[in-house]
DNA sequence: GAGCACTGC
């Protein structure tokens, strides 16, 4: 079953306007036309891009970077898995485009040639939705603006339709066409390159990349990314790039984006970039939007003085701090610009254009939604949320689901048997109930269980996670309840842990909570708290940069050149101590130089799509010879993944899947034991799904661990680490003492001992930590554990544990 | 005896 089809994540806005909850989600580019035989028309009669051509002339395709190769390869095969049909979109189209030949490509393009004629048809029926769109009436304005100007921000509100419409607006502008110019390099040689011709447009999310690509491509009535080379619509994610040579519109994760600009830091292929989200505030978004007003507010060297647009984008009204962000840049370069005038004649550039930022406000559409405050404080929210569910049950009126807001699998597990409880002694001539749970860590099948429509006669009843908050959106929702509460990942750095805290959401969450009532009708918003409690509410949520390990993301910038954090522009500044941390962090695992630059060994890391830390490892391991390097693949890769062991939801389940599991445990610890399970789950070509039922191992977060393992493996491979034939038949008996001293060059800091009273302390701050119960160690004594992470909840546990000895962490230590 | 949510050439 393709397991994310159902999930209509098209996030908080610009989902296709009208979608049947129940239908499957279209294939929509690589279905339609297939008997369609007719037309023999060639590329050329591709639909332009807005139906009914407005002031737009079609730019002539020229294939602005043409020496890239593309960019969809699937590098290796590996062997079959079974069941994997996660990407949708990206394994629909199983051919490649044909590259470097756009003129012999009979075979594949057949398909798409016929299909010309149903994707320009489908676009005009679309084309009456989209103006329908509230934003589609500021398209002249939003056009103008950015003509006049490089930066807009624009508020647009859920269901304003800005995601999929605003590259739209843009890409036929004379602006986004593909500029010769000439750069002067190093050498000062002068150099003619291309600059330009595509928009970028980040989402903080994989799906929404993916499924906004897919709707703008019908939309404008085009092929989707890499199934045609005509494709004016790709997108761009981890595992799973589609374009084409003439791609115009790219939409990508903010990692993707991030990645790109280490090889490329002036952006050169696009002529604008669309920042989408912003409010969410990952950290990659922050490091988005630093490089891009550094980029903005320079002299476009190395874009031979073509200058960028940028276009931000926020749900939330919070655009102040973004203009004072954005006008700080020119106002310092303003400064620059006049001290380089004071000695010599130059500086006439910027006459004319007036360095202003636009800001362009789009109401949005949603249903209204009534907010009910409780008129008195809660102290039980399951409690208060129990009595609600049931009040709005008993008195208002079919249908109308309810989703409730809780903060994390407790709260919901337990509300669900509340609600089941109570159900039984219903008045039997009332609607039933069905209660469903979600989150995260749900298994695929019962999250989708969400997505199905009730049964006659029948209220559903979603108890969720924030997950439903942004990732997910549940269709037949008309009464939310929301405890206004929410478990939060934050990053201690003075303590080196990480706490799992239930904290107050912030008022653009609850406002985002109470939207998810009013998006088919109106609603109603039942808030567990007093308005008098919303009102001291945060405005908006803690960005994540100041609640993370910034390790990471200051190795990304020390790559790119930024070698003075200090005045790298933040949108908002972390406080000193954990850049500080951070830094020393780096220094400990010889990323940098003891003066701060940027080591061989970090530049290494800075290219793996891995923390730091796991990074370290990796080189470790490769220093150890190349089969502890393909062991030590296999445990990063399941450690940079979701868990992938499951917990039995019943005690005969449990049971089973421990006896099965047994073969894969190791006394040496979790480290080995990921290693037995991959190596395992790779052997096993039957039927990996079974297997990994049986084993009550996650299928999905394993096939997540084999991605990994294979961009590990090819990246390895690239940079000469192991050798270029793959060789699956080989599989020497691992070396559990190089891969846990591999493991110790990244988590020497990691460690605890053994102390008399039986518990363990750390090496490093003589704290007591306890052994995760998810553990293989957990309840074992050993002398010293190595451990992944140091968390936080209702006590300080160690996860992902092994056995260590403390004279391998004194070596470790000492370096 | 325990698991907010995302994400990376």
């Amino acid at each position: 079953m393709p397991e994310k089809v159902k999930t209509y994540f098209g996030d908080s806005d610009d989902e296709p306007v009208k979608q049947a909850p129940n239908a499957p989600a279209e294939p929509a580019i690589e279905e339609p036309g297939r008997k369609k035989k007719r037309n023999k028309k060639r590329k050329r009669d591709e639909p332009t891009d807005e139906p009914p051509s407005r002031d737009d002339k079609p730019v002539t395709q020229e294939a602005p970077h043409k020496s890239k190769s593309p960019t969809n390869e699937k590098p290796e095969s590996i062997p079959e898995q079974p069941g994997n049909e996660d990407n949708v979109v990206g394994k629909a189209h199983p051919g490649k485009p044909p590259s470097n030949s756009k003129h012999n490509s009979k075979p594949k393009s057949l398909d798409n040639k016929t299909n010309f004629t149903s994707l320009r048809e489908k676009a005009n029926t679309l084309y009456e939705q989209r103006k329908k769109l509230p934003i589609f009436g500021h398209s002249d304005e939003i056009r103008k603006k950015l003509r006049d100007q490089d930066v807009m921000l624009l508020v647009g509100e859920t269901g304003s339709g800005k995601s999929t419409q605003i590259p739209q607006f843009l890409v036929n502008e004379f602006w986004c066409r593909p500029t010769d110019t000439k750069i002067t390099q190093k050498d000062g040689k002068e150099k003619s390159i291309k600059v330009g011709g595509c928009i970028a447009i980040t989402q903080p999310r994989r799906v929404a990349a993916i499924s906004l690509a897919r709707r703008v491509a019908e939309e404008m009535g085009t092929p989707l990314g890499s199934s045609s080379p005509a494709s004016k619509v790709g997108y761009s994610v981890r595992f799973d790039t589609s374009t084409s040579p003439s791609t115009r519109v790219k939409f990508l994760t903010e990692g993707m984006l991030l990645q790109e600009m280490l090889h490329d830091p002036w952006l050169t292929k696009y002529s604008a970039v669309v920042v989408d989200e912003v409010h969410e505030r990952g950290v990659n978004v922050d490091l988005v939007t630093g490089f891009l007003r550094n980029l903005v507010s320079c002299d476009n060297q190395g874009r031979g003085g073509v200058p960028l647009k940028v276009v931000v984008m926020s749900a939330t009204a919070d655009m102040e701090s973004l203009q004072g962000f954005f006008q700080e840049g020119f106002k310092l370069q303003a400064e620059e610009q006049k001290r380089i005038e004071n000695g010599s004649a130059k500086g006439e550039k910027e006459n004319g254009v007036t360095k202003d930022i636009s800001v362009c406000h789009i109401k949005g559409r949603q249903f209204s939604v009534k907010t009910i405050y409780s008129p008195e404080p809660v102290h039980d929210f399951v409690d208060a949320a129990l009595k609600i569910i049931f009040q709005i049950h008993y008195k208002e009126p079919m249908p109308g689901d309810i989703l409730v807001f809780l903060t994390g699998q407790e709260t919901v597990e337990a509300l669900e048997h509340l609600v089941n409880e109570y159900a039984i002694d219903m008045d039997p001539a009332l609607p039933k109930v069905q209660v469903l749970p979600l989150f995260a860590a749900l298994p695929q099948a019962a999250q989708q269980r969400v997505f199905m429509p009730a049964p006659p006669r029948t209220r559903k009843i979603v108890l969720s996670t924030n997950i439903a908050e942004t990732s997910v959106t549940v269709s037949g929702v008309r009464y939310v309840v929301d405890c206004g509460k929410a478990k939060i990942k934050q990053f201690r750095s003075r303590l080196g842990l990480d706490s799992l805290l239930v904290k107050p959401i912030s008022k653009s969450a609850a406002i985002q909570r109470k939207g998810r009532a009013g998006r088919e009708a109106p609603g109603q918003c039942f808030r567990l708290y007093t308005e008098k409690d919303y009102l001291t509410l945060d405005e908006t949520n803690t960005p994540e940069i100041l609640r993370c390990d910034l390790s990471q993301a200051l190795l990304n910038m020390k790559a790119r050149g930024v070698d003075d954090i200090v005045r790298f522009p933040f949108l908002t500044r972390p406080p000193r101590e954990s850049l500080e941390k951070a830094l020393l962090q780096l220094l400990n695992i010889e990323a940098l130089e003891e003066t701060g630059s940027i080591s061989e060994i970090g530049r290494h890391i800075a290219k793996l799509p891995l923390t730091p830390t796991l990074g370290r490892v990796l080189l470790a391991a490769a220093e150890n010879g190349a089969d502890c390097l393909t062991d030590v693949i296999d445990i990063i890769s399941c450690l940079s993944v979701e868990n992938i062991f499951m917990n039995a939801n019943s005690e005969e389940k449990k049971e089973a899947a421990e006896t099965a599991r047994r073969d894969l445990y190791r006394r040496e610890g979790d480290h080995l034991t990921m290693l037995a399970t991959v190596r395992a789950y790779a052997a096993e070509h039957a039927d990996r799904k079974a297997w990994a039922e049986r084993h009550l191992v996650s299928h999905r977060a394993m096939q997540s661990v084999m991605d990994v393992r294979k961009q590990l493996r090819t990246q390895c491979r690239q940079a000469k680490l192991l050798p270029g034939d793959q060789r699956n038949d080989h599989f020497p008996d691992p070396s559990p003492v190089l891969i846990l001293q591999s493991f110790l060059r990244g988590f020497a800091t990691n460690t605890a001992r053994l102390v008399p009273d039986g518990s363990y302390r750390t090496v490093v701050g003589n704290q007591t930590v306890a052994i995760h119960p998810s553990s293989v160690l957990f309840g074992k004594k050993v002398e010293a554990i190595m451990y992944n992470e140091f968390v936080f909840t209702n006590r300080s546990y160690a996860r992902g544990v092994s056995a260590v000895q403390m004279d391998w962490v004194g070596e470790a230590l000492a370096g």
